[in-house]
DNA sequence: AAGCGCGACAACCGCCACTCA
DNA sequence: GTGAGTGGCGGTTGTCGCGCT
């Protein structure tokens, strides 16, 4: 059996996302959760792939993330980790929180890779080349990824004891937003106080991730209920 | 004021691995 | 087992703003 392909792909749009697209991506993801990046476009009412879609939300739109500014122990931890993992932006993007790859592999490529360029060279007069990006993780470095791990692995005590609804989604399944000190748009636009989109379960109790927990910025947890039908919820949407 | 070059950043493209029917 | 769909990644290109001439 072959998949049926998804949204006509010759009527998509491309280039610079306006602020409308933006509300619309945020507002559906917030309602439906992630389900299908190449779905959603259609039902969020987008004229986009669902690539673009996904790397609008992961890169600029999803919440904590930290763009530009780069701190100088950012910097130094970016160069440390690019020396030891090459260009793998995923993984050095890992270890720093709320930066993104892309953001991170921009930065490095305009500006990081010029500096280290210069600063190798003004090394490279007074020691031997071998001893440059020689691929060989040193026992500095060593000990650099250990500490960034370590700091990086999350404690029991950061995480506050998991929140529990006291209202009624109204018999969905569909994610929604627990805060009620904020709107919707609100806590996309302060990120730094954000809480996370809720998935319910059957009896409509939920498990909150904390608004410092990692694990939100990797996945965020959604569930799927089986017998969800975007296409009826399309419809009833209020937002649009 | 217009044209040009450059840097920074946003977005796309192509590839790959994985999943699913 | 096979082929299509999907998600993720890294490289590359496009776009925009700014300064200089």
């Amino acid at each position: 059996m072959v998949r049926q392909p998804s949204w006509n792909k010759t009527c998509l749009k491309k280039g610079t996302w306006s602020p409308d697209e933006d509300q619309k991506l945020i507002t559906y993801i917030m309602r439906h959760g992630i389900w299908n990046w190449n779905e959603m476009p259609k039902y969020a009412g987008l004229a986009r792939s669902g690539k673009s879609c996904r790397l609008r939300w992961m890169n600029y739109l999803r919440p904590n993330i930290k763009r530009g500014n780069f701190t100088r122990e950012e910097d130094e931890t970016i160069v440390q980790l690019q020396k030891m993992l090459g260009n793998r932006w995923s993984a050095i993007a890992a270890m720093l929180p709320q930066r993104t790859d892309n953001d991170i592999k921009n930065y490095w490529n305009s500006r990081l890779k010029k500096r280290v360029v210069v600063e190798n060279n003004s090394v490279s007069a007074t020691t031997p080349a071998t001893e440059i990006n020689s691929g060989v993780k040193s026992d500095s470095d060593s000990l650099f990824l250990d500490t960034l791990l370590d700091s990086l692995i999350p404690k029991l005590k950061d995480f506050p004891e998991p929140a529990t609804c006291t209202f009624s989604p109204s018999g969905s399944n569909h994610a929604a937003v627990v805060d009620n000190t904020c709107s919707m748009e609100n806590n996309f636009v302060s990120s730094e106080k954000c809480w996370e989109i809720q998935s319910f379960s059957d009896n409509d109790c939920c498990q909150a991730l904390s608004p410092n927990s990692q694990l939100w910025l990797y996945e965020p947890i959604y569930e799927c209920n089986s017998n969800y039908d975007p296409v009826d919820d399309f419809w009833d949407s209020p937002f649009i």
